[in-house]
DNA sequence: AATGAGAAAACTTTTTAAGTTTACAAAGTT
DNA sequence: AACTTTGTAAACTTAAAAAGTTTTCTCATT
């Protein structure tokens, strides 16, 4: 009964698969057998739809990840998993997406991150507190800058145009660069689990 | 130099990946690193540009599918290698591709099997006499039908819309589908030749 | 020097999706 | 029974952006 939400989750799949502006409004009230006038009653324009879309997608993250980590048996496992995680989701995201958002709604992730509604980056200083804890990450780390780096490593598939090139490998570079960023801050405890959970995804 | 097959190749590449409506002549100028002007020197319009990427992604298809049969050590053996060729056909391929395709350009595709310029399906006929002689089919089949038939049953993925549901298992369903048709016309050798490639792939 | 192929960018036109309005229907409320 | 709310359906207007055109300029070839 809660049509906004429905409104977002239907529109969340649809602007993944395919594009922001290949779903028109039409498309999507069509989609929920809703008419197109409830959709504008409960969002003044589509800027204001994507951007509950965001929030959502966000959220919907965020809960992801802390299950991840909960349900982990050390740090290096849950890193794994979120790997995986990731590597789904962007396989499941449209190009059209990453596109439209940057051609034309680029304004709106900015606004939303300024305005607070969004975070710039991703938490990882818990992860990182953890793993120390774990005798897995060496204790001498700084864990703020740790952080940062990691957030920017986790930014480059982003930025990368890939519309050239069968992007098989890509997962793979991505992956190796990351595993090794994360040996570089390992103990010796760590590295082994780094490189059993490795192994096992390579075979 | 041959601008003409340049555009036909770029254009290819970004309308799958972002789909047709989303990638403006503008973009694949500057993607070319030539001007609009250029690409209307060689198409009237976009949809003849569309017309040659149609045609040329049906040779190059058919090429490949030669190759892996010149190539292969029997018919299962081929299927198989075709259906990962098919399954990262469609992994590669933005659903707004299609969404495009249904519902802008229908047209294009129906024009081009009217003339003759499009094959309207796939031609599995030497395969199928490929696989009698291999001792593979069972000799009684109707070559002609289960030509057909194998066709409508390629064109099924295709119909289904997808944008619901983690798509995942969608792959394995159909597998199992084509599978199970290929092993209705098999004879004893055909079918342990199947359990065989199949074992390998679901390991 | 002349021609032609193309780049660059400004321009017009067409398309189409965004957003609005209107008319109407069902259901609950007073 | 009249009224209000909440929605559908469909026609409509308007804004934006992409299609397609034109103009001007450059550089390479003959």
């Amino acid at each position: 009964m809660d049509y906004r939400q429905k409104i977002i989750e239907a529109a969340a799949l649809m602007f993944r698969t395919y594009g922001i502006r290949a779903v028109t409004m039409d498309m999507l009230a069509n989609e929920l057998g809703i008419s197109k006038r409830t959709i504008y009653e409960k969002f003044r324009d589509k800027d204001e739809l994507l951007a509950g879309v965001l929030k959502w997608m966000a959220v919907k993250q965020k809960e992801a990840v802390v299950k991840v980590f909960g349900e982990s048996e050390n740090v290096i496992a849950a890193i794994f998993r979120l790997f995986d995680m990731m590597c789904e989701h962007f396989q499941n995201m449209s190009p059209a997406f990453r596109l439209d958002m940057e051609k034309y709604y680029n304004n709106i992730v900015k606004n939303l991150i300024e305005s607070g509604e969004l975070p710039y980056s991703a938490n990882n200083i818990d992860m990182l507190k953890r793993g120390i804890k774990e005798g897995i990450f060496r204790k001498d780390i700084d864990i703020d800058l740790i952080n940062q780096c990691l957030n920017e490593v986790l930014r480059m598939p982003g930025e990368k145009d890939i519309y050239r090139s069968e992007n098989n490998s890509n997962r793979n570079i991505f992956r190796d660069f990351y595993v090794n960023y994360l040996r570089g801050i390992s103990t010796q405890k760590g590295l082994e689990l780094i490189n059993y959970y490795n192994r096992k995804l390579t075979m």
